[in-house]
DNA sequence: TGTTAGCAGTTAAACGTAAAGAGTGCTAAC
DNA sequence: GTTAGCACTCTTTACGTTTAACTGCTAACA
């Protein structure tokens, strides 16, 4: 069923009105701040049967209507007008990426920091890793008897946390020799290209094989995001809505946010081509059923910059989130564009 | 004035009561479960005196004593019966470092888990940088144009995470040059050395004045933990209390555990030779003078583990985190003995 | 002199009741 | 289709009462 304009119109300030005051909207308030043109029980009517629809229910039979999740799905979807920013909080924005966008790390966390501090909600971030990366060089460093440190550099990135286990018996001549071959054979390969011919390599290369497997799983593990950045800000802020004053809420949020491996697969999940991504309530997985994540993913002259979301109540302020999203998206590019 | 053994006793009962029940302690109830020789009557003038000293509160007229912060101190110090560990408990740390011991960072956060694990309080950790490591190797790698990669090798540590900015026009074999000459003049100097020479290198070898200035920046900022691995576990643990049911005090104090500054310099603060480290209420710095923070600094065959604590409130259960503090510290030490 | 029984006094917590206030839904009239 | 008006529901607040858990004090006792 349609809805009819005016009940569109009755919905957007239900909603508007209960994000920012978090109270149960009446039929009166309606006519009072913003349709002064019909009566009260004509409203009344109308949340009567906005709720026989599923948009709005009450807490008791005498209380005022509170948005079910699908209003607030229609609201950030259709019905909400996005707001503009102030010039203040753009140059904020602005001010956050002087220095160092060159630094994939620094960007993402000064990505999250800004985006909590201009929504005022719990947010999130992660740099996905990309497999359509090009090698440039592969170093292979003796760290240990029997542990070699690599380097791989791409166009964009700088692997440097992984370990290889190498043979003791290996000569430091030995490991350059292997070294050099690693680099004549994945230099200006992908990654997705140097896996998929990872077995032939094992086959051909016997020799070194302890190297080549351990290579092979250290661009797997990364791959994987198994050490991926994921970070985090302003996880003390979800204390600001007045829904979550149950400890036992606040303690399921809390370990939700602060598992790397959950905010990792919430963001990867949610990373896309599709600027804004919005996920409410129970279009969430079960974990954070009670609440509402908001995700962009940030590209920059062919560069990927990670996917970011912010995290909160169902009764989350969607106009400002988005604008902010929006907003850091817009002048990342135009940062990463001047470079 | 010291305090008759019959009021340490009863202090101490009150302590361990309201450690583990949370409710204010009533005469009569020492005189049922712990003190059947003498009548409620006679504790309750005992009770009297120790208010009356500083160790006792009520919360109004008719109700039951709640230990001061004081009376906090005198129980870690003096009247706390250490418990012992349960086999399993011994187990969980056991297993907790069957593998990876080789690895600082893993052991860091292994050793805050398993402390979060077995107290149930939030657990936090670092491993502080220490200028006495001898450097073994320095290695210069081109990252771009005008930044390297430095790694520097010691016995215990390996530096992964600085870049230097070197001059656009300087060739490889150049770079190779400056490496060559800095390992010759670094390898077997502790940092302290190093830092101390520094003005001389800088002075003597003009021609590489950018890769001196950058290393020892970079040495510098390692020694400064500019970038340590602070690590924290079960923050929604505080939620456990009672005592912080208040949105305000749980939002302060996520916003101070957060803070990888605030952790770190806690924590170097206390890190000391002292095996434990007890600090309560007031003793602690502004921000979490309603906390208390137990801690311990580890070392292992002359290699500094890092320094590891406990934060909860006041009513924290004092002789389970100091018996798994020094339980995990045992274990580490047996550990890394046996490598 | 230390200990104790007993009792008066205090307070929080629990309970019931009443009244006020904010809503809704329904109906009859426009 | 809209509206005024009213009955009804439910929450919130307030208030008085009771109960139970304590303490502090006092007078008697060993």
């Amino acid at each position: 069923m349609k809805l009819s304009d005016r009940k569109k119109k009755i919905l957007q300030i239900v909603v508007d009105d209960y994000i920012s005051t978090a109270q149960p909207v009446s039929s009166k308030s309606i006519t009072d701040k913003h349709m002064k043109d019909v009566s009260s029980a004509t409203v009344r009517s109308e949340l009567a049967q906005l709720e026989e629809l599923g948009f709005l229910d009450k807490q008791h039979t005498s209380s005022g209507r509170v948005p079910s999740a699908e209003a607030y799905k229609l609201y950030a979807n259709e019905l909400m007008k996005k707001s503009k920013l102030s010039s203040k909080e753009l140059a904020v924005i602005k001010n956050t990426f002087l220095n160092e966008v060159n630094n994939l790390e620094a960007v993402v966390k000064n990505t999250v920091k800004v985006i909590s501090e201009l929504t005022d909600y719990t947010s999130l971030g992660f740099a996905k890793h990309d497999e359509e990366e090009k090698v440039q060089k592969v170093n292979l460093f003796r760290y240990k008897e029997n542990q070699a440190l690599l380097l791989i550099v791409t166009e964009n990135t700088l692997i440097k946390d992984k370990f290889i286990t190498i043979p003791k018996e290996m000569a430091d001549e030995q490991l350059e020799v292997a070294n050099n071959l690693v680099n004549r054979l994945f230099v200006g390969k992908d990654f997705a290209e140097i896996l998929s011919y990872a077995d032939s390599f094992l086959e051909e290369f016997n020799d070194y094989r302890d190297i080549f497997t351990g290579v092979i799983k250290a661009i797997e593990s990364y791959l994987n995001n198994d050490n991926a950045e994921v970070v985090l800000e302003g996880e003390e802020k979800i204390l600001n809505s007045p829904e979550y004053e149950d400890a036992n809420k606040i303690k399921n949020f809390l370990s939700v946010v602060n598992s790397k491996d959950k905010v990792a697969s919430l963001l990867a999940e949610n990373s896309s081509n599709i600027e804004i991504n919005i996920k409410i309530g129970g279009d969430n997985e079960e974990s954070i059923k009670e609440c509402s994540l908001v995700t962009a993913s940030y590209k920059a002259g062919g560069v990927n910059l990670g996917t970011y979301g912010v995290i909160g109540p169902l009764r989350m302020d969607y106009k400002k989130v988005v604008s902010v999203l929006e907003s850091v998206g817009k002048v990342l590019e135009d940062m990463l564009k001047d470079k």
